[in-house]
DNA sequence: TGTCAATCTTATTTCGATATTTTTTCGAAC
DNA sequence: GTTCGAAAAAATATCGAAATAAGATTGACA
């Protein structure tokens, strides 16, 4: 759509990406070439060749002569997801902190204050996000963790820290829709935020990871809580 | 070939993925769909399909509609691929350290030995290794440092650690083909794995990224020689 | 020398044929 | 009457080949 769609295939690899990291294709799910072909309005090669390339994001297993499905989430992944995430966005923003110029830090600045837009009249209320608004803070949000990261000089840990920024995505968006009202995340991008323009590589990097871990923790919960719910459905059969 | 080859694109991956990895299909070189379909003796869906997989792995780049490429090797990928190696891999071996139990002694010790039966009698000279020893070699060392790693417990480290492994085994891959005979890496090799046995992860850790800076160095100088070489191909036009 | 158009090469995609897996049906045994 | 298993049927994944479309190249013309 927006970027480089230069063949079917592409755009076809980044509609599915979309769709599976909002949810809107729903984990473990099985997907059926037919209908995704349908769905798309592609045919079976480019399709294919969506789903080969976002294995390799993670995003998609296949099975020998089976078909493929939406990558399943799990509890044990979303820790091992996040402390990897935690090892590799700290280094990179040490790294940042260490090489960034003055360019960078007014990308940094433009990044955070778009996003603190958004977030200074975000509802403490436990109503949840009209979804064109979550689009905006989802996309902001990504935005300001990459400018944060941009001036690492190390393009291996950048591509590793959107891999895994991607996966995260993923189990942030479940608890977003079980989500209670949103805890003060806009003070930990602040905290954040202001240790890496005064430089403080330790503090920053610790604003992080204490921002990673509450992240993980809300999600867990988020997680635990769906699952108790399919195990005692309620009434309804 | 060897493991689940359940499909073509299956196998057409694997086999593309080991030549690119040992150099048999050139850095940089444009993959004419044509001629490697019937190179491989598949049709064009198997293989745009294993070269879409080869991309997530960052051995293959595209560009719109002009085709596939092996992806470029270079001095500076070099050095950033071994940092970031480095990085995961002595966090993952930590961890190894941390939670290892007997029956990954056991493994380690059975792949260091194996690793150690060919390193033992590696010729001190310059003559070059013939290619089925250094199969035998590269497989071994593959299998050494993996099953290091085997008992981290976070599934994305090690997924992480492999694929930075085969980007690094590119490059080595180059340098031993011009290679003046073998450091000491069998040294290198058993440092490691005596610290590992100890327990003690801070000087197994040391010692990995030691030997990984090494070899690196190796690769560097080897590149540096061999680009003087294409800069000035010697009397032949 | 630069630009445009015709032509050739090559990547991309569609479509239909084939092979595999899954489900269903039917029958026999318990 | 139920359960188990085999065989047929349906659904689905995989693959190859031909059609399409995009990019690169060449050569004529200005």
């Amino acid at each position: 759509m927006t970027s480089s769609d230069k063949t079917l295939a592409d755009r076809t690899y980044r509609q599915l990406r979309g769709d599976i990291v909002n949810g809107r294709l729903a984990a473990g799910s099985k997907l059926k070439l037919e209908g995704l072909a349908q769905d798309y309005a592609v045919g079976m090669s480019p399709l294919r060749e969506a789903l080969a390339r976002l294995m390799g994001d993670l995003l998609v297993v296949s099975e020998g002569q089976r078909g493929f499905w939406v990558a399943p989430l799990s509890l044990d992944e979303l820790d091992d997801v996040s402390r990897v995430r935690a090892l590799i966005e700290t280094e990179a923003l040490n790294a940042a902190i260490r090489n960034g110029d003055a360019e960078w830090e007014h990308e940094v600045t433009a990044a955070f204050e778009a996003l603190a837009a958004v977030e200074e009249h975000l509802p403490h209320t436990r109503e949840p996000l009209p979804p064109e608004q979550l689009e905006i803070w989802e996309a902001r949000n990504r935005a300001f963790h990459a400018a944060l990261v941009s001036a690492a000089g190390s393009p291996m840990l950048i591509k590793l820290r959107a891999l895994l920024y991607q996966q995260s995505e993923r189990y942030r968006r479940v608890s977003l829709n079980v989500s209670r009202g949103w805890r003060n995340v806009h003070d930990e991008h602040r905290a954040i935020y202001d240790a890496t323009m005064q430089r403080n590589a330790l503090r920053a990097c610790r604003m992080t990871e204490l921002h990673l871990a509450r992240t993980a923790e809300e999600v867990r919960k988020a997680m635990a809580a769906l699952s108790r719910d399919d195990d005692a459905p309620g009434d309804k059969a």
